[in-house]
DNA sequence: TCTGGTCTTGACCATTTGATCAAGAATGAA
DNA sequence: TTCATTCTTGATCAAATGGTCAAGACCAGA
């Protein structure tokens, strides 16, 4: 919550770069082992500081997590603001797909610190979900719906379509070891994303279009 | 992995209704706190026992975590080996897509610890992941296989409709704060299983099919 | 160079937690 | 009832860990 820095709103060069540090080493320590697994010491050692350093900028454990955290949701749901209701609901949705694994496959730690935390309960982002989050799926929610009127694609209950988008592309980077070992060398992205896409739109086209 | 129970084979009532008592409370903990955010304390509290009398029938917290780890694989696999290459591809799938989704709303817990086993790596099913889960899962890969060039469902990477079933099943329980926190008190478990057979097996019915 | 604020760290503390052990209580077969 | 085995637990320990603090090093503007 409380980031810490002393009285000064002006952040030194020194502060600047130091908090970068612990954010990149907290991110990929945290969606590692969890907030409980993690600890400062690692966290620390990761950023290359000392932990009375690291301290020295997140006065607590907790904090550094829930900057990281937040630092991570705006990112990560940006693609889905893209969604526009002029344009054509399969070539919106294709894309969106495409970006969401785009992101599974750049930033994998993101997605499994974000899974984490709700897998856990969603304690530090419950205000997050039922805010911002809820009123901009709601949004996209009802741009479906249009579309869906429209006759543009078929009928469908927009929420849960968002969740599978959501629950398959995320699945690649939360539960790469099982991919991995089920796909074994074969596991190409390229391949992934061709069969996400068919697979989760391919039965929303309407039906006179093939 | 070592059981510890002493010598004799043969379990003692007690033991068997002891051992029973902590699995199911080491289920509801390790789940919802993580490995390394259970403590044995809350395993024997909530299984009613003092924390000596949990050490003595599994000697470490990871011989109880694992022990309910393997408990929990057979159960959610089980549906997986129903399908059946003889019937139809549609049906087959859309009934292992609710069968999944059932074990999502009745067992959340087991869906949690194998998401936050396989979200940490998979540190303690790697060769089950490489052994007994990809033998089966390549076996009915190979039966997707079979559907497609019997033209009885169109083209689809096997392995990857596998995970996006898995993923899209799964997700209702592992991120349940979440789909919670979006549908509000519209979440109904009926709905949500007609739009993911929806969603995910429309796609796939054979061009002439409608 | 001087100086006030910023940055860094070794030493330390309190708490939590996994695990042990000896001693006693309960159990059940003969 | 007897008694060997199984079961239970209070007391305790060592290690890990989040967090503090005072003292010193460093930095940048005047």
């Amino acid at each position: 919550m409380s980031k810490l820095p002393p009285k000064p709103a002006q952040k030194t060069r020194i502060q600047h770069q130091n908090e970068q540090l612990i954010l990149e080493a907290a991110l990929a320590v945290f969606s590692a082992y969890g907030y409980r697994g993690t600890t400062v010491d690692q966290i620390a050692a990761k950023a290359g500081l000392s932990k009375p350093n690291l301290l020295y900028y997140f006065r607590r454990k907790e904090d550094i997590y829930v900057a990281v955290l937040e630092h991570t949701l705006t990112e990560w749901l940006a693609p889905l603001r893209l969604l526009d209701r002029e344009k054509d609901p399969i070539e919106e949705l294709s894309a969106y797909i495409s970006a969401k694994l785009e992101l599974s496959w750049r930033n994998p730690a993101a997605s499994r610190l974000f899974a984490n935390e709700i897998l856990h309960g969603a304690p530090h982002i419950e205000k997050y979900l039922k805010g911002a989050l809820k009123e901009l799926v709601d949004e996209k929610a009802s741009v479906i719906t249009h579309w869906v009127k429209e006759g543009r694609m078929r009928p469908v209950a927009p929420h849960h379509l968002i969740f599978a988008i959501w629950a398959v592309t995320q699945h690649y980077a939360d539960f790469a070891p099982q991919v991995e070992a089920l796909l074994g060398p074969h596991l190409d992205h390229a391949t992934a994303n061709q069969a996400a896409i068919q697979i989760l739109v391919q039965g929303l086209k309407p039906a006179e279009s093939h």
